[in-house]
DNA sequence: TCATCATATAAGCAACTGTTTATATGATAG
DNA sequence: CTATCATATAAACAGTTGCTTATATGATGA
């Protein structure tokens, strides 16, 4: 961990700010913006317990509203978010469309998440 | 990966929902709340760049919001939203506060979520 | 084809978010 | 104490989000 400082005067430095702006630990700002697109995705908790059930059951629309209390337009449209984010998957079967997460990625994710959350 | 289904009729099924209720997989709507909380910190692009900083350098205010591109008192309140939710630990030295991630947990899934966005 | 069930989309509204501009707090040097 | 530098906070405005109500699409069975 370096510690960097040019415009504050008198103070300790190891590095430039001028060396730093070239480093690649600057993220591109698509890449940046990407990354926070996917964040904002999980940034509800509507959709989280949603994700917390997809990640152990696969469901359909209707009776994952039916769990979550929700409306069905309402559910509709949080995995529509979920989607577009590739976090959750689709399947038709007949006339009922079965839901569950994209991939271990995201739930690891979540769970990196609620180890944060739950405690510190 | 169970299936489940009871209200839509004539449909294979491998448990109820009124087990699936009972589940412990459902999380408590307070624990969502606050992982959605942390995800909703990182959904920003402002932030997620700030953090890609913070996770290899210790930084000032200034020189953040100098490398960042951003005014000061942006830069500041963004920095109090990532505080607030422990992603970011401050340190005072003389007039300079310095800035890193409060721990390599943060690191984790912001590696996580550039995997997952970078591709796929 | 027609009726029905399951899901998706659209429009509209209240609540929230990130920025700017302006001002306040806090620490240090003289 | 006073002036100055570094950071924090406040008010205000544009843009976004998630829900509801209403309607559309899509698939199945008679």
């Amino acid at each position: 961990m370096e510690r960097i400082i040019t415009i504050a005067p008198n103070m300790p430095h190891d590095r430039t700010l001028a060396t730093l702006s070239g480093s690649d630990h600057m993220l591109e700002p698509s890449q940046a913006e990407r990354v926070a697109e996917l964040f904002k995705a999980l940034a509800d908790p509507t959709r989280v317990r949603m994700i917390g059930l997809l990640a152990h059951y696969e469901l359909c629309v209707g009776d994952l509203a039916t769990l979550m209390g929700m409306s069905q337009p309402a559910t509709s449209h949080q995995l529509r978010i979920l989607r577009t984010m590739r976090i959750v998957r689709a399947r038709r079967e007949g006339k009922c469309v079965f839901y569950q997460l994209d991939d271990d990625h995201i739930h690891h994710i979540l769970l990196d998440g609620l180890a944060h959350a739950d405690h510190e």
